[in-house]
DNA sequence: GCTTGACCTTCCAGTTGTGGGAAGGTTTAG
DNA sequence: CTAAACCTTCCCACAACTGGAAGGTCAAGC
């Protein structure tokens, strides 16, 4: 099948497909006599692997071991499930950031009138600051 | 005083202070004649303001607008509390998608034996997923 | 007077993971 | 014959910086 039919299949977008190539994420697929890229099952079925990782965060370079992992017979499944619980360690730490950031941003937005004055506990927080 | 010393007490890299002055973020500094930038304590101030509108979560779009309202003697509170709400809800809608993402992870790594064998929950769901 | 180090300047390139679009070839349907 | 819907490569843009090169300035110490 030609990428577009691939991109369909596997969530990606044909750009992304042609990316993941370029930076040798998948190996270069095959071409028809035209030059169009040739995908198989196979082939579709790693491009959906890569989608999925990326749903749940990794980055291309987590993909990359992932995919490896996937691909060897041999690995050991300890070695994803570290890839699993480092990344989930971020995601909980970014999560705890944002959740500080938003609660600094839901008690500013309760101090302030937000009405026509110019009075305003937010401009005045960010300006005076925690300080 | 000189880049570096605004850049301490604003807690930003003199990097950043010069990429904020290069977009318009914030007005050219006035220069020494040596040609280093001068800065006062208003304009540290304006830093400043800057760099906590940058922690609790603004892009520089959005600060540009916070900034505006800081120095608008005439602004209306109002706006500066929906920008604030808007933000907040970004935040939200982040946190769930990342929490969401999160308890994906704790999940594979949970029925993965994480063991020296090549069997692995978090390869087959990647590999076969939701469908 | 000279060197060393810490400043400062501008400019250019790289980062991450795409998306957009140009310029051109191919194929299919009508 | 033409229009559309594909495909190709190539380069630019984004956000918000960071790093580094090449070079000017300045204060301290010998």
């Amino acid at each position: 099948m030609n990428i577009s039919q691939a991109a369909r299949q596997s969530g990606l977008s044909a750009k992304t497909i042609r990316y993941y190539e370029e930076i040798g994420l998948i190996s270069p697929a095959s071409r028809s006599d035209n030059g169009y890229r040739q995908y198989n099952v196979s082939a579709v079925e790693e491009l959906s692997f890569l989608a999925r990782a990326r749903d749940v965060g990794f980055d291309l370079q987590e993909c990359r071991q992932l995919l490896a992992l996937h691909r060897n017979e041999h690995r050991q499944s300890r070695h994803a499930r570290e890839l699993v619980l480092e990344k989930s360690a971020q995601l909980k730490a970014r999560i705890k950031q944002l959740r500080a950031m938003q609660a600094t941003l839901e008690d500013m937005a309760s101090r302030c009138h937000g009405d026509e004055g110019p009075d305003c506990a937010i401009l005045e927080d960010l300006a005076g600051g925690a300080g």
